[in-house]
DNA sequence: GCATAAACGAGACGGTACGTCCAGTCTTCCC
DNA sequence: GGGAAGACTGGACGTACCGTCTCGTTTATGC
């Protein structure tokens, strides 16, 4: 006699993760990456400020980094859609002022930190990195190819190195501060890759 | 007659510090750093490896993040001179390919990592960011501004960007990973930038 | 029928504090204690013995003194209960001898050392003295009390300046080392105070 | 010829030691000790405050005990002479008060903390218990004996141990603190001794 | 009276130990 | 029966002092 009970049971046993205790320690998270910086944010603060055990935490993310990225990822907007109707050397100019404008703020400074200060081949890192940059940058390859086979930009030039290029000023000055970083800067750039 | 004695050397007292303690602790430290890479080093091991107190140590440095700034600079091989029959052009592409080539070794990525970690205001970020970038970037855009003068390059585009766009498209692909970084990045880069 | 849970246990949440870690701890210090003596017992020495991390010491004990007092108490015996039967001269004489027995042992010695080095106004001093001394003296202090109200000594002196003379002989004998700490001395201090 | 300057020269060549350098050093202990008590001082808080460097203190003190020892040494009185005219009980009476009137002051109680806490074979321990008590025990211990032979004590106990008795009651509150120490304890003590 | 030698102040040295922070794991209770 | 909270463990931190050393300077003595 045999217990017949194949069918697959998608709800588990035992108690369900209380989301109340992740929103609690997203929020705890984000105010003290405010109060102190990425760099100085502590597992053990965080689940103080959260009222939460540190195995709750550890539960969700694997190390203290990750918990940042996460908690600066959360709510953070999308690109915006394209309008079709634009020009591409347009396109392209609101594409890259909207990525500065995000990077260009203190979430974005912070997420650029963290970003350059992690394991490069953490899973964590290539979502991250996915989202602050390469997401927008695929779109971006996507313009300038599109410029390029409409003869746009008649040029030999590797596209991915011009969009590089146009994302590579404002992440350098972005990191090391040395320079401004204001919106006609895209503007700059992108008339440069266009060449005029 | 007088007493010849007109300048005042200011010899400070007590027992000076010990060049070669100073030098074991930055041998050490580069070991250290090769084995298990930048954010695993730690004083302790470091003052155990080089025979030497931890006090020392903090003597010289205030906390891990600046020793391991330290071992990786002493040594830096300097940018070499410009040739002065070169063209601007060759210049420059001389001067970003060395700085490509600079950094993408395993010592030119660890400086960039330990870079990006550090706090932005800190002395120790100043001085490595100079070293690292800054002080090629200025050769840049003094080479840059003068081909401009000079007619070679008939741009409106501020110097500044133009060098910082060369500069980021190597920056952000060290740091993000996400394409190649060969040599010839340098020419595709500098060419677009000359417009031909 | 219905459930019978009146009475609440309070238990503390948490992982509980490992008694095999204590017992480790306390018998490294012992260990220590007996080859280097009292004074040279440091906290890192007996965390490194016991396999134990500093913390789980700290989280016990606020200093070296008193984990040694600690070691030196655990498992100290009693004194033994008064037998009722004898006289109040032969109860004095076997508390006092007794008394003169356990600090004229090497423990004895090094919980007269360390209490002698402890801070005065410390916790632990007291408990420590308590231990040592005075919880002896209270029960030496009674015998005379009850000796002096049924006349067997006659005497106008106070009993507790009796008591520590008594105890006092031993004590400075045994911190000078100037003369001996043998048995009769008991004998012979409270033969002195009986006044035969 | 030559010159017969055989007599041994005492005089040492080089830079004599410098009086006030000690002088400076053992008033600066002093203060230390009064401010911290025994065991708070460091050779390396001397050093600053007497304005001097540490291999001066080295050069007369092998520790920072043995210079504390010193400190509390330095300057302290003499016990009076006895006065022949008085009978043996009252010179003991003296004695003994002087004794507790030493110990019972701060200088009095720092110098019997810290020879209690001293290594009991060191050099300083034996001068200073010295110093502290035995020299005023041998006295008190010929007292006792010449009242002994002279039949005022018509008494089979040792000597030694009456001294120790008197000595003891003293010794043990000054470290125990569990009672207090006054000056007429020294006539109480004594009076058990003779009997009267 | 000039050289010599020792003691001086200063301060860095290699070390030991301190007491604390934090990461990460384990245990018990709770839902 | 898994999730939550809290107490646990131990590695590394950065600091205080130790006792020693190496400087350049000062100060008597003696050749």
């Amino acid at each position: 006699m045999s217990k017949e009970k194949t069918e697959k049971q998608k709800k588990k046993a035992g108690r369900p993760r209380s989301e109340k205790a992740r929103k609690a320690i997203l929020e705890a998270a984000r105010n003290l990456l405010n109060d102190l910086g990425p760099g100085r944010l502590t597992v053990e603060a965080v689940a103080q400020k959260a009222r939460v055990g540190k195995p709750t935490i550890y539960r969700y993310w694997a190390n203290a980094q990750e918990l940042a990225m996460s908690a600066l990822m959360e709510g953070a907007d999308q690109l915006s859609d394209e309008d079709a109707e634009k020009s591409n050397r347009q396109k392209l100019e609101d594409l890259v002022s909207e990525i500065l404008e995000r990077l260009n703020s203190k979430r974005g400074r912070q997420m650029a930190l963290i970003l350059a200060g992690a394991e490069a081949d953490s899973e964590i890192f290539k979502a991250f990195s996915n989202k602050v940059i390469l997401e927008g940058r695929a779109r971006g390859l996507d313009i300038l190819k599109q410029a390029k086979s409409s003869g746009e930009i008649e040029d030999t030039a590797d596209p991915g190195i011009l969009i590089d290029m146009v994302l590579g000023v404002i992440f350098l000055r972005l990191l090391l501060g040395h320079d401004e970083l204001k919106t006609d800067l895209a503007m700059e750039a992108v008339k440069k890759i266009w060449g005029t």
